[in-house]
DNA sequence: GACGTTTTAGACAATAGTGTCTAATTTTAC
DNA sequence: GTAAAATTAGACACTATTGTCTAAAACGTC
C-alpha cells in the first residue's frame, strides 16, 4: 500500500493543463479508490498517490473527505446518466429486423451502462452507502434508473404500434426487458468481473429472444417459430 | 456511535446458555455491523457493544477481525444455502394450476432468499469484499447461486415434460426466471429497502406470467390468451 | 523575467481502531 | 461449595487516518 507506483495517472490521457486537470485527476483516482475500498476504507493519502497529487491539493479542492466523496458520486452519476440517455437514443424506431435491432440496443445498454467502470461504481456505492447518504443517491435514483423505466416504457409503447407487440403494462415490460438483459451476467457483475464483448452479445440476444417470445402478438407466433426452425442459434 | 443502547441483543431470543450463546450473539451482531459498515468500517468495539459482550471475548473466540469476518460470512452463507434449497423443495411437481404454483414458489424465493437479512448481507459483502477475499465467496458462488441455476434448470426440465413448456436451454430459462422474479424489486433491494409481502406477491405473479408467456408451447397460447380475457389482473 | 497563484513535502496534533495484557468477577461443572 | 473456565473492564502500545499548518518550489500570466 505504501510503495505503490505513482505513475499510473501521469501516463494516462489527461493532457489538460492547470487546475482543471488536477480536479479530473483527483475525481478519477478517488472514484477508483472509493469503488475498491468503500468510503471508510479509502484513505486520502491513497487517493492522492493514485492521482499523483499532494494530499494538501485534495484538501484545497474539497474541504473534507465527505465533500470529495459527494463530488465523486455526482461526477460518476452525471456521466452514467449521459451514457444512459445516449444509449436510449439508439432504441429502434421501426419494426424492421426487430430482433437484431433490439439486440444491438441491449448490448449497448450493457456495454455503456452496466458493465463499465461507472456502472460498477454505482452498483457498489449505492448499495453500501445508499442508506448512509440517502439524499445523495436519491437524485440519481429518480434521474437515472427511475427515469430509464419510464423512458424505455415510452419507447416500447411507440414501438408496439409499429411492431406486433402485445404489451398491457409498458412499465412492467420495460423493467422485465432490463432484467432479462442482465440475467446472464448478473453473477459476473456481482463479483466485479467484466464480461467480454462476446458474452454481452449472446446475453443480449437471448434476452431479446425471450422478451419477444413473451410479448409478440399470438398471430405472429407461428411465423416466428418457423423462422426459428430455419435459422437456429 | 459511542452512546448506543446495548440492550438490543440481550432482549432478543437467544436463550441458549454458555459459550454457544455468546458465539451466536457475536456472529449475529457482527453480521449486522459488517453489513451496515463494510469490513473496514466495522469496529470491534461496535460489534462487542451490539452483541452485549466484551471486546476481549470476541478476541477469545476469533483471533482477529478477519477471522471473525470469515466466520460471519461462512455462517450467513450456510444459512442462506439452507434456505435456498428448502425453497427449491417447494418447486411445483405437477402442471396443475401452474401459474399459481410457480407464483408461490417465486414468492418464497424472494421472501426467504433475496429479501431477508442474509440476502442483503451477501449482496453487499460479496460485491464489496468479493474481490479482496475471492476464496471466501467462491465456495458460496459454486454452492449457492452456482447451483441454484442447475437445480432450477433440472426442476424446469422435469416440469416441462408434464406441462406444455417449450424450453431449449434449461439453464438459460432458469436464469431468466430468476431475473424476472427480481425485476420489479431490484431497485428496492439495491437501496437496502425491504419490500412488503404484497409487493413480493405481485412481483412474483407478473414474473411468472411473463415467463409462462415466453415458454408456453405455441398450441397452448390461444387457450392461455382466452383464459386471460376471462380472468384479467 | 516578475508577480500572484497553485502545488508540494513534510511536520504536526487529534482521534480512532487493533490487538494484548492483567486482575477481578462471573459462570459452569463437578 | 469449590475449582476450573470463561468473561469482564480497563489500561496499554502501536498504527493508521484525518485535517491543519508551514515554507519552499513550480506554474501561469502578463
Amino acid at each position: 500500500m505504501k510503495d505503490r507506483i505513482p505513475s499510473a495517472r501521469k501516463a494516462s490521457g489527461h493532457t489538460q493543463r492547470g487546475q482543471f486537470a488536477k480536479r479530473v485527476s483527483i475525481l478519477d483516482a478517488a472514484a477508483d479508490v472509493f469503488c475498491r475500498e468503500g468510503f471508510s476504507g479509502a484513505s486520502i493519502d491513497e487517493i492522492a498517490m493514485e492521482a499523483c497529487v499532494s494530499r494538501q491539493t485534495i484538501y484545497n479542492h474539497y474541504r473534507e473527505k465527505e465533500t470529495l466523496f459527494m463530488a465523486v458520486v455526482q461526477d460518476v452519476m452525471d456521466r452514467a446518466n449521459a451514457a444512459l440517455f445516449s444509449v436510449l437514443a439508439t432504441f429502434p424506431s421501426n419494426a424492421d429486423d426487430l430482433e437484431n435491432e433490439l439486440t444491438a440496443f441491449a448490448a449497448g445498454l450493457m456495454c455503456n451502462c452496466s458493465c463499465n467502470h461507472d456502472g460498477k461504481f454505482l452498483r457498489r456505492l449505492v448499495q453500501t452507502e445508499g442508506e448512509r447518504y440517502p439524499h445523495l443517491f436519491e437524485a440519481w435514483r429518480k434521474q437515472g434508473p427511475g427515469r430509464i423505466d419510464a423512458a424505455l416504457a415510452a419507447l416500447l409503447s411507440r414501438l408496439s404500434r409499429q411492431a406486433n407487440l402485445d404489451i398491457d403494462d409498458f412499465d412492467l415490460a420495460a423493467r422485465q426487458f432490463l432484467a432479462l438483459v442482465n440475467a446472464d451476467l448478473q453473477m459476473m457483475l456481482l463479483f466485479g468481473e467484466t464480461p467480454s464483448d462476446e458474452q454481452i452479445q449472446t446475453a443480449a440476444r437471448k434476452a431479446v429472444q425471450t422478451f419477444l417470445r413473451a410479448y409478440t402478438r399470438s398471430s405472429d407466433k407461428t411465423a416466428a417459430a418457423n423462422e426459428k426452425q430455419l435459422l437456429p442459434g
